[in-house]
RNA sequence: GCCGAUGUGGCGAAAUGGCAGACGCAACGGACUUAAAAUCCGUUGGGCCGUAAAAGGCCCGUGCCGGUUCGAGUCCGGCCAUCGGCACCA
């Protein structure tokens, strides 16, 4: 309370005001009342396909949110602005006749968790409970319409069973290049199943941060801290579970064209995965004469990626990363104390120090020479870190002349600059590194950069020096952490191999360890429950946890079927709720509704940029391939989250298991909301709102209502309090429409409200509502079906006589706003009126005429060199040359066109007349 | 550096290429009240002309500069600012 001083200051100074103070409407009954009712009702439980009471008449729409992670703190105003949008849909498809899942639960696994109970010293699941129950009794005082009866918690062994058999799932399958499919891994011909999983174990360079004690995905590592607690992270080589999500970038890439998500996501994501097409091209190692090479080095190739092989006779030099396999073998005698000292240093920084900080490029010579196959020239071999191990090959080939740091490198340690494309402008060759005309390059010599590219790469594969190739920035997952609070792998090491357990012997349940901080080493912290990790005599547990990211991996698919215990998800159910057979029957209902807000020009082009010259669409593949109708949540998961469920989801898919190959068709992202003061809410800026403080002197509704009509709910916002106010008095401005006081001060139903006609005005403003409250709530834009109900209650809060049906169907536009409030004025109406109504939940979503909107008589403006310079009434049928002439007619416009020649005359029907002199 | 989003009154915002500022907040004036709160009514982008006061009229105005158009907040080109993402990816 004391946080919000600045913005309400008498009710602080004035302690007992607040509580004597009058409520413009008494929601701190209605509130709870009907959260009571909904419960005991279980009015929003939704049945599956073959349950009591399930439909199958009706389309199926799934609406989802973002489920949060229940941290410490409570909620804060930011989270239940996405919640409030998803309700709203909720509860607005229902009366439209969808059967509609609208899911809660609690991600609750992970670093943040554990961090928090590391500081306040309580176990990790003690906080977590505390944490979600928190969590949970804030969410229902908001009045969600969630299906209670599916919540779930990753922290659930019942629930991580699954995560873990899914685990299995990807560990036990490979993908098939042939058919660009994860298959089961009985179906691999290899010799060596294990390096073909799609889970499997690595030991190479990591991202270790000391101070949290784990590694971290390259994901989790921002500007070379970590993303929870900005932390230093270095690399360290160290034994590792990866998920091979690489095999999967083609299809995460092109599959993101049929999803209906912001197109800066679908960048973001392009961009992560990060494809570009080149060629792979082997550089022979030369022999050297006076460098002690042995013979045998002369076998040796090195593998370049290039995306400009056209520059391939400018390569003067090599560099291969300081990690790369072949430095040991390749490098001099003389070089080799300074290699192994760059090796060393470069091991040691940390990736900020690698990165931002090294303006500067590094590097050495490692004495040894490579041929450059085009040519034959001999050109030397450097180590430098600017060539990072985990992209391409490792190793690059330098083209000082067209690339920019190969340039500053060449400049630095003074190798050779050949210029090999010609501007096409008279821009400078040197450091040119557009298209233009490939020049001092006999194979490909006078041809524009991308026939070149052709060309050479043709001539490459001819010789057998390379091949064309695609490269993608995206890595393969670090998988393990070594942390307590997260799922125990289903894992056991038997002679120092690792192998699965079997089906029954899930879940792989945490040992309660009371001591479960990091180790420090880098040893897990699991591996000091001796008992719990010793599985046989002969093998151990696999002492790692999953990452943070596992459990939200599929808890969309879990919410279709919490409660099996035979199955991850029952089949009809995924079916059902993800897409599968209900497909017609929704987009008939559906047709043009759900469709997003048509994009603007500019966003066309910008998509229809990325080169969809190589996109592999499999004819079978639906226009409609995601399983969620709409999924809110914000932009800071667009490549985490987003992108490891996709590819979870693409796994179990391909197995079989599911129905659609994407989860999410609609995404929308929400706005962060910002402090009263713009600034982001932080506990150290003390300028965080907590949903109750509002509730408790506003109501739900009001807090609901605020949350939307601040502005377009993807934008970046400030809170108001004022806002909040504002709004407040709209709700009570609908309670004191209906109800009036009588002498007693009790609140009864007004006397102005009569079942009678409604005039000719009315019908329009009742239909002009619906319509716009239908049409804004389809795309997301509740501010404004806000705006257009205020405007309803500004015009009937003046009349005599309140006509019911035009009330009826009010309360049902506002329902999904203010559920609270106007299920108690539809209970009023129905104890007062007794027409058998029924309960307002039950309600079917209203019709709008679109022939009542239509006005009888128009204004129309007059213009005169597109300046306003009149109106005039006219009906509705006048023509065009009526128009005209009544405008020309006008005195008002005569006193601007005496004496003038008209030029022209422009006649929008209905609109305006531009007269131009 | 590259990519993306955004820029409209004192504030949150609204506007299929057709009356910029709907709706709300704040402010001001009034009604009610012993008084205040609440509520209700009215005014409210800036400048100017007009009038006893009104009515009314004119000019400017959607980050900046230019263009297309009878007409641009909206479309096109070029800048500037703020926010977000990526950042030695060969």
């Amino acid at each position: 309370m004391s946080i919000h001083v600045h913005s309400c200051p008498f009710v602080v100074n004035i302690g007992f005001v607040m509580s004597e103070r009058r409520k413009p409407y008494p929601f701190d009954h209605i509130d709870p009342k009907w959260q009571a009712i909904w419960q005991e009702r279980q009015l929003f439980h939704a049945p599956n396909p073959g349950e009591k009471h399930f439909d199958p008449a009706k389309p199926k729409f799934y609406v989802l949110d973002m489920f949060p992670y229940p941290s410490g703190a409570g909620l804060h105003v930011g989270h239940p602005e996405g919640y409030t949008a998803t309700d709203i849909v909720a509860r607005y498809k229902r009366m439209r006749g969808f059967n509609v899942l609208h899911p809660m639960g609690w991600d609750a696994f992970g670093l943040p968790a554990e961090q928090y109970a590391i500081k306040t010293a309580e176990h990790p699941a003690t906080t977590t409970r505390a944490n979600i129950a928190k969590f949970k009794t804030q969410l229902k005082r908001i009045g969600f319409s969630y299906d209670w009866q599916r919540e779930i918690n990753t922290t659930d062994p019942r629930y991580y069973k699954w995560t873990q058999w899914i685990f299995l799932q990807i560990y036990n399958s490979w993908f098939n290049p042939d058919t660009k499919k994860a298959e089961p891994i009985s179906t691999y011909r290899g010799t060596d199943p294990d390096s073909v999983r799609l889970a499997y174990v690595a030991d190479f360079p990591v991202n270790w941060c000391p101070e949290l004690g784990t590694v971290l995905a390259n994901e989790e590592v921002v500007d070379g801290k970590s993303e929870v607690g900005g932390f230093p992270v270095v690399r360290r080589p160290m034994r590792q579970w990866m998920l091979r999500i690489t095999a999967y970038a083609e299809r995460l890439l092109n599959e993101l064209d049929g999803l209906d998500w912001p197109e800066g996501i679908k960048l973001l994501q392009r961009n992560w995965i990060g494809r570009s097409e080149g060629a792979e091209i082997d550089f022979s190692v030369a022999g050297g004469d006076d460098h002690g090479l042995t013979v045998s080095a002369r076998d040796y190739k090195i593998r370049v990626f290039t995306t400009r092989p056209d520059t391939l006779y400018g390569a003067t030099y090599m560099v291969l990363a300081p990690e790369h396999s072949l430095v040991d073998l390749i490098v001099s005698e003389e070089q080799w104390p300074a290699v192994r000292e760059y090796r060393e240093r470069a091991a040691r920084k940390s990736d900020l120090e690698r990165t931002e900080l090294a303006k500067e490029k590094t590097g050495v010579f490692t004495g040894a020479y490579a041929i450059n196959p085009v040519n034959n020239e001999r050109i030397p071999i450097w180590v430098a870190d600017y060539v990072l191990p985990g992209y391409g090959t490792g190793a690059i080939m330098g083209v000082p002349g067209h690339d920019e740091r190969d340039l500053a490198f060449a400049r630095k340690f003074n190798l050779q600059i050949h210029e090999v494309v010609q501007p096409l402008g008279d821009e400078d060759p040197i450091g040119f590194v557009g298209e233009g005309i490939a020049i001092n390059s006999p194979v490909i010599e006078g041809l524009p950069s991308r026939e070149a590219i052709r060309k050479i790469t043709e001539w490459i594969e001819q010789h057998d020096l390379g091949k064309g190739a695609i490269n993608y920035k995206l890595r393969d997952w670090l998988f393990s952490r070594q942390r307590y609070w997260g799922e125990p792998f289903p894992i056991i090491w038997e002679n120092g191999k690792h192998r699965a357990l079997d089906d029954e012997e899930l879940p792989v349940v945490s040992p309660p360890l009371e001591e479960y901080k990091p180790t420090g080493t880098g040893e897990p912290p699991l591996a000091r429950a001796r008992e719990w990790v010793r599985y046989s005599d002969k093998a151990l547990r696999e002492t790692n946890t999953m990452p943070q990211w596992a459990g939200s991996c599929w808890y969309y698919l879990r919410f279709c079927d919490p409660q099996n215990d035979q199955r991850f998800v029952g089949e009809e159910a995924e079916r059902y709720w993800m897409g599968g057979v209900n497909d017609e029957a929704r987009m008939a209902n559906d047709e043009g509704m759900t469709k997003p807000k048509p994009r603007k020009a500019n966003e066309e082009i910008r998509h229809s940029k990325i080169n969809s010259s190589f996109v592999i669409r499999h004819s079978s593949f639906p226009a409609k391939p995601g399983g969620v109708d709409l999924y809110v949540g914000g932009t800071e998961h667009a490549v985490l989250h987003l992108l490891y469920a996709r590819f979870w989801h693409k796994v179990l898919f391909d197995l079989g298991y599911l129905s659609k190959p994407e989860p999410f068709q609609r995404l929308v992202n929400q706005g962060i909301i910002l402090g009263e003061d713009n600034q982001k809410m932080s506990k150290s800026r003390g300028n965080i709102v907590n949903p109750d403080d509002v509730i408790d002197q506003y109501g739900a509704d009001a807090f609901r209502c605020y949350e939307m009509f601040m502005g377009p709910l993807e934008q970046m916002k400030p809170w108001s309090m004022r806002g909040v106010e504002g709004v407040a008095r709209f709700l009570a401005r609908v309670w004191r429409l209906l109800m009036t006081e009588n002498q007693a001060g009790d609140w009864e139903l007004s006397a102005r409200i009569k079942d009678i006609d409604p005039t000719g005005a009315e019908t329009k403003i009742t239909h002009a509502t619906t319509k716009k409250v239908t049409e804004d709530i389809e795309s997301l834009s509740f501010n404004t079906a806000i705006s257009q109900m205020m405007i309803f209650v500004n015009v009937f809060i003046k009349a005599e006589t309140l006509p019911l049906s035009a009330m009826r169907r009010f309360l049902i536009l506002l329902n999904p706003f203010a559920p609270h409030l106007t299920s108690e004025l539809w209970e009023k109406l129905n104890a007062k009126f007794r027409d058998n109504a029924g309960d307002i939940t039950d309600q079917k979503w209203p019709d709008y005429d679109e022939r009542l909107l239509v006005e009888d008589e128009v204004e129309i403006v007059i213009q005169v060199n597109g300046k306003v310079r009149h109106r005039m009434k006219m009906s509705i049928q006048a023509t065009d040359e009526e128009a005209k002439a009544a405008a020309l007619a006008n005195p008002e416009i005569q006193k601007f066109t005496a004496g003038k020649t008209i030029r022209k005359i422009v006649v929008v029907p209905r609109k305006l007349v531009n007269i131009v002199v």
